[in-house]
DNA sequence: AAATTTTAATTAAACGTTTGTTTAGTTTTA
DNA sequence: TAAAACTAAACAAACGTTTAATTAAAATTT
């Protein structure tokens, strides 16, 4: 059992539901299983959210916070160049999807879902919003000549959809990188290290021009 | 409605199964709304395949069938150099994800869930062997010294992950792109060409000694 | 070729559970 | 003492599955 201290009721809830929602899924979730996991009476989900696919919304909101405002300074920083940048953003990157793998587990896979129109507008821009930062970063390093010319939108892709490949599931992270049933992939400092390297050497030959 | 010609019940079912669990999910779908779908009785299913987990299993194996034996031929093909072989498997992987792309979503959206531990071992493996001969191609690739010395899993896990990435929602793919309400990705041209050229041109220079 | 038997396909109805939610009452806090 | 927090129990609806009966098809025997 997590320790759940210092903690508000209502937000003992999301932790437990955004914990078994990533790990089961929405509809694989029962409040009651949520109920027990947040030792709360069932009643109490109702109560406070009013009804499960509120609690679901909520949960979004409440670590979509975590993710707003990043990368927003970086733009302006001039001690940095374009591609130093770049680093900076695939270590904040790795680092932040690594350490809340579950949620983003939740986001993609109710992306790709077709319930929950306004959900997935939400969550879409959730991750567009993610992006405009490094999208001026890629701008601004082509026209100072420091970058090729290349395809913004879909190197933005590329290096979101590399780190996001690789941590789709345990299990694909092992068999890919060729490990043992013990290797837990997602606190694995060699791991980041090796996907850091990779990723950053990728948009440097992609990006710098010669 | 789809047309069912010159098809059995079965496969009625199957086809039905996967276009509703590729766009609700598994457990957001119900057996009652597949027998609709499939303009069969609700017991034909139990019938069937005993239950609805096996029917799920039937669908994924079925569809499975259509990713095996790709690129096998294509390592010893000695009239490509090893980035035209690269090229090759580029096209074909953009063709065949977004012409199954509900069935992508149905495998990837079960690896990032911990239910069915069987099946998200079925589902790895079958990812896994398709990942095999595009790995050789970039270890001789390297070995003739064309290629440089790179990450080769993460290679293709970048390659995997950019298309995978771009497709993981239409509602993504349109905002990445800029593209308005009407835009239809899956069917488009368009994104097609683009998406082959940028992958191809980041292959290029990640691979390719200068 | 017709009649008969056997097997497979199909159905409507019901099964017991589980689902999310609500109620009505109780305890706790302010 | 009024409002908020909390509980056990019950709610109807939906779930996956099974049953028992019926129809259609295939196989076998006359």
């Amino acid at each position: 059992m997590r320790s759940f201290l210092k903690m508000t009721k209502k937000e003992i809830i999301i932790e437990s539901a955004l914990n078994l929602f990533s790990t089961k899924g929405f509809e694989g979730t029962s409040v009651r299983e949520i109920a027990t996991e947040a030792a709360v009476n069932v009643a109490m989900i109702n109560y406070y959210f009013g009804s499960k696919e509120n609690l679901f919304k909520r949960v979004v909101e409440y670590r979509a916070s975590f993710l707003k405002g990043i990368f927003a300074d970086l733009i302006n920083n001039s001690s940095l160049s374009s591609i130093e940048k770049i680093d900076f953003i695939i270590d904040q990157t790795i680092e932040r999807k690594l350490s809340n793998a579950q949620f983003h587990h939740i986001l993609h896979r109710e992306l790709s879902l077709e319930h929950r129109p306004e959900l997935r507008e939400a969550i879409s821009d959730i991750l567009l919003k993610n992006m405009a930062p490094m999208k001026t970063i890629i701008k601004n390093g082509i026209h100072d000549g420091e970058f090729k010319q290349v395809d913004i939108e879909l190197t933005l892709t590329t290096l979101l959809g590399t780190i996001h490949y690789l941590l789709t599931s345990d299990i694909m992270c092992r068999k890919i990188l060729g490990k043992k049933e013990g290797f837990s992939p997602f606190q694995n400092k060699y791991l980041k290290k090796r996907l850091s390297e990779h990723t950053k050497q990728l948009m440097r030959s992609h990006l710098l021009k010669k």
